[in-house]
DNA sequence: TATGTAATTGAAAAAGATTATCAATTACAT
DNA sequence: ATGTAATTGATAATCTTTTTCAATTACATA
């Protein structure tokens, strides 16, 4: 059930967007990278390739990616308002502090926990956050 | 187990910073609200009762609570870098989306939920983050 | 209680991150 | 091929956070 870039091209038609070279190139490296990405870091990744795109087209174009529902934002960690390219499915993430890599995964669990806390608290839950921050095999070998 | 104003001062005499009169005042907001604060949010409502105190060192003592582990952030929501009053052990945040009344609970089953995950992904697992978002009763009878 | 000193403070400037403005460009329906 | 409305990049504006530095202050000591 992986995004592809076909899907959120198709998407973006869809809703009658244009599909611009600067958003293509952006869809593709969101897509095709493992990494959490923050505006910045995406905007340095892409002027190598394509030398004339411009910060605040990275900026709309995620926050385009964003109201479509095809962004995980990540909160861990010192980049606060890094990404990912994400389902819509409730999920969680495992994240690797050394290389930036990102796991999802889903937790049956969760679903009871959230019974109970609304039980104890009379609150009326609407949504949750759950981050795992660690490193990875790799990550974990380089630092012996 | 709740952080008090008078505990949080003697920990810092006792590294052997100075008690001065923002630090107090400061101090004394974070223990006493039961809000999520940014830096800019209580730096409004200090500065109503001391008119003298400075933007910057409301950053510069939210820093030194946070290194002294006093300090709780929150991620969920528009505000990433909120924060409350904290204990250093463990927890979890339940957030209303209302009032921004928070509540800390403990869940034991996180401890197996990140060994099982470790055990299937090889990470080693160094932290968690788990925050709830919802409405409280008072807040959830406001919609209405 | 007075005093010396190093930590602390506030103002201003600097640095970053994000958003708004607007003329020039471009995708795409026709 | 063409017209048009959406999109783009450069620039400026806005916010948030950090640095810098001279003036102030807490507090240990006499």
């Amino acid at each position: 059930m992986k995004i592809t870039e076909a899907r959120v091209k198709a998407t973006l038609r869809r809703y009658g967007y244009k599909l611009t070279r600067q958003r293509r190139s952006i869809i593709k490296a969101v897509v095709s990278s493992e990494d959490r990405l923050t505006p910045a870091a995406l905007y340095n990744k892409l002027h190598q390739d394509y030398p004339d795109i411009g910060l605040v087209t990275v900026y709309r174009t995620l926050g385009l990616l964003d109201n479509l529902g095809f962004l995980c934002k990540l909160h861990t960690g010192g980049d606060c308002h890094a990404c990912t390219i994400g389902t819509p499915e409730p999920h969680h993430h495992l994240i690797c502090s050394g290389c930036g890599k990102v796991i999802d995964f889903f937790c049956r669990s969760m679903a009871e926990l959230e019974g109970n806390l609304a039980e104890e608290t009379g609150f009326t839950i609407k949504d949750h956050l759950l981050e795992f921050t660690g490193y990875c095999q790799n990550c974990r070998k380089d630092l012996m």
